[in-house]
DNA sequence: GTGTGTGAAGGGTTTCACAGCA
DNA sequence: TGCTGTGAAACCCTTCACACAC
């Protein structure tokens, strides 16, 4: 399969909650230039996208808002029902287990740990904290697909290490500090750190 | 000023980081090719990214570890103590608040917020949940520079309008939809939803 | 007429490769 | 010799523009 652009793909999934609130209200159909307004950028952008994957629309009329929903939901995975583990039950970790906007989307968290013994053993949601020492064995027994890394960056490495090693394929990292894994094991990070000093940079121009 | 990319401000960030780790360790200097290998890209992503700000290398020889840093953290602007309300006192605005990382560099969180009688009055870190319905004032007292929009999708844009309104230039936004803003205002967004999907789509490819 | 799908053009970012300085 | 700084080349992504289907 050809190469598709990480953007084109963030792009769908943000096409995907555009389609929601289209169908929330009703919407039969919508055209790129629509679904491109919504989104703040080019409807030759959205077109392009969707020409990766097949043809959905109809000329003339425009897409259908239910049936490309779903059709990008089957591109993305979306129907998979993905079990997730958190690495780390502090602040983060708590908030991304309560997060409602995955278990919405059929990402269902299964297994939160931590290293602490004062966090080991208390409940996060429906969840009890568990140590991270026992973490191959539980990733396993749980048939865990995507791992969650939300501890400090001191300890991050180490756990992803361990995740690797229980073979785990995708993560997703909330500490700030960029993490080594082998090629074939996906790595996403989210640093909020870096986010907000872009706005500092942004606002240190003007 | 020449526009410099978005990528390079975010790489500019991450050296940011490792620089840090280099100066626990008491490294004098460093080679592009060793902040590369770091972060994960090339030595002359490395010494381009730096080269559209100035030349803070010396050939044969490397970066000052320490006074790179200092560089960086100037051109990222991140001595100016900015001031940062967080709109949302939900599971991840309250993360937010306590979130080390940002006073660590300068962004202090001064005000927090929220629509629900429930939540207003209650304590987040230090800070003690306000009204929304008092946002202008609020934020034109605490003088803030940068807001963190962290509600429901539904209510982002009407609180997005708000901030606006007040005045705020910079808005990182954790709600999962676009909001719409005038030019003069920049938003970064952050998604975890849209990140664990990517994740998604490369399992499902596999 | 309307709006998609797409080859081609355009623009921007990354990589290459090497001159030049410590 | 070692490593930076930087034009030029390569590459990738976005935008254009239009044929074509409804």
């Amino acid at each position: 399969m050809k190469k598709i652009s990480d953007s084109t793909i963030r792009r769908l999934s943000r096409y995907y909650r555009s389609l929601d609130q289209l169908i929330k209200k009703n919407m039969e159909t919508v055209s790129s230039d629509q679904l491109a307004e919504m989104d703040g950028i080019t409807s030759a952008q959205v077109r392009k996208d969707l020409s990766f994957f097949g043809t959905f629309g109809k000329r003339g009329l425009g897409y259908n808002t239910k049936r490309l929903q779903s059709q990008i939901g089957e591109i993305l995975g979306l129907h998979k029902n993905w079990r997730v583990a958190v690495v780390g039950a502090g602040n983060i970790g708590r908030a991304l287990v309560k997060y409602e906007e995955f278990s919405k989307q059929g990402f269902q968290i299964c297994l939160v740990m931590d290293a602490d013994p004062e966090k080991i053993g208390t409940s996060v949601g429906d969840l009890i904290t568990r140590d991270t020492r026992n973490l191959k064995a539980l990733i396993k027994r749980e048939k865990i697909n995507i791992a969650i890394i939300a501890v400090t960056a001191n300890a991050a490495q180490k756990v992803a290490d361990q995740l690797v090693e229980a073979g785990i394929k995708a993560i997703l990292n909330f500490a700030p500090i960029s993490i080594k894994t082998p090629p074939e094991v996906r790595v996403k990070s989210e640093n909020t750190a870096i986010e907000i000093e872009a706005l500092s940079y942004f606002l240190t121009q003007k």
